[in-house]
DNA sequence: AACTATTTATAAGA
DNA sequence: TTCTTATAAATAGTT
């Protein structure tokens, strides 16, 4: 049909082609429509030319969508399991990930079941906390150094005038004896080693742990505060 | 085209109608193979007769499967984000929380990124931690209290023991003074406090935090143990 | 995009 | 359904 018929193989010529197309398709787009409207029927078409470009039909009163369903109810149903099928795997997976890391998280936390677990493995579980609490301890200590060194300093500082203090005192007291009775209640000039580091960022929680050492002696050991 | 021109309604004689339908459906076929021959177009037709039969052309080297993800593609996608939308929106969700239950878990262990936290974070972080290793040794505590209340009352009897043997050590002394030197060495009798409870069981971290502590008197408190 | 000679599709009949 | 065929419709090549 056209002023001379033409072998039905690949249209070399580019604008020719593309001409083709063009009128073809819309040949095709109407007759769709006229089927639709002579015998009632639903038709979807899709194409895309040679370009990638895209072009479609749609019967009135029905959408791409619609067909897509109906297509698959009538076929055995199936184009988009395969998509929906690996999501399913990828959410119970997930599902199972997430589960095992609240107990993990549980179990840390303390409100994890620790009923069913023996002494043994309370008793690892309870040294890798250690081990953590020890790493997030090491981080803190980075923090606080600068703070802490300029409090040694002058605690050292305070610590050295004591002693000198301590030096006067004593040769007050050998000059007049009156005043060794407030030499010995060892008020006046003693150094309170807490109150230079008393600067908050300590755990209190630490210094419950020296409740049970009675007499400490220096200050405690700052990678382990 | 036909003996006789056509006016573009609904046949309404059902026979007459099928057969219309299915001449036409073979047209609209071939002519979308000659455009798909001529123009290298990708093409889907899928059509649903009046009683609802199936037919569908699709162009070779490629499916309807293939055309239709192409075709979500070029549009902006969504013929099955409905049915996945929920899906996809649960995932979503569900990697959130993934997210940030390993974070929370990388913090506690020690592996994740504490670098950008304030010191304040890391001592709450700290004090939570200090509470779960607390709530921890609360459960270990009741798994190994028989055992060390029977360990502690061997500690009493023996402690009772040692007394008397040192009322009886200073009678001998008064008695016969050549004896004194071994008293006062204090090595004889005097009960290991460490012994009796060195059983294993407990955290030696814990014991490390007593090396600051320079004389421990008395067991450790079990509880915090 | 419009024209038109010609091919192709198909309506009606068998 | 399929074949036939007169005729409508589509379109290739041209402008």
């Amino acid at each position: 049909m056209g002023r001379g018929k033409i072998e039905i193989k690949k249209i070399e010529n580019r604008t020719n082609r593309q001409v083709t197309y063009s009128k073809r398709r819309n040949g095709i787009f109407k007759k769709a429509q006229e089927l639709h409207v002579l015998c009632d029927a639903k038709i979807s078409i899709i194409m895309f030319s040679s370009t990638g470009k895209l072009h479609e039909y749609t019967s009135p009163n029905t959408s791409t969508k619609k067909i897509f369903d109906q297509y698959q109810r009538t076929q055995g149903c199936d184009l988009w399991s395969t998509h929906y099928e690996h999501m399913q795997e990828t959410l119970r997976k997930m599902k199972e990930i997430n589960k095992r890391l609240r107990n993990e998280i549980g179990i840390r936390i303390g409100t994890g079941d620790l009923s069913n677990m023996k002494e043994t493995e309370l008793y690892r579980i309870e040294q890798k906390m250690e081990d953590s609490v020890a790493t997030i301890r090491e981080r803190k200590y980075h923090v606080i150094k600068t703070q802490t060194d300029t409090c040694k300093k002058k605690v050292r500082s305070l610590q050295e005038r004591n002693g000198r203090l301590l030096l006067d005192f004593d040769a007050i007291c050998l000059m007049d004896p009156r005043y060794a009775a407030m030499r010995d209640d060892g008020r006046v000039y003693e150094v309170d080693p807490g109150v230079s580091y008393g600067n908050g960022l300590y755990n209190h929680r630490f210094y419950a742990n020296f409740h049970h050492g009675d007499g400490v002696s220096g200050g405690p050991d700052l990678r382990l505060a």
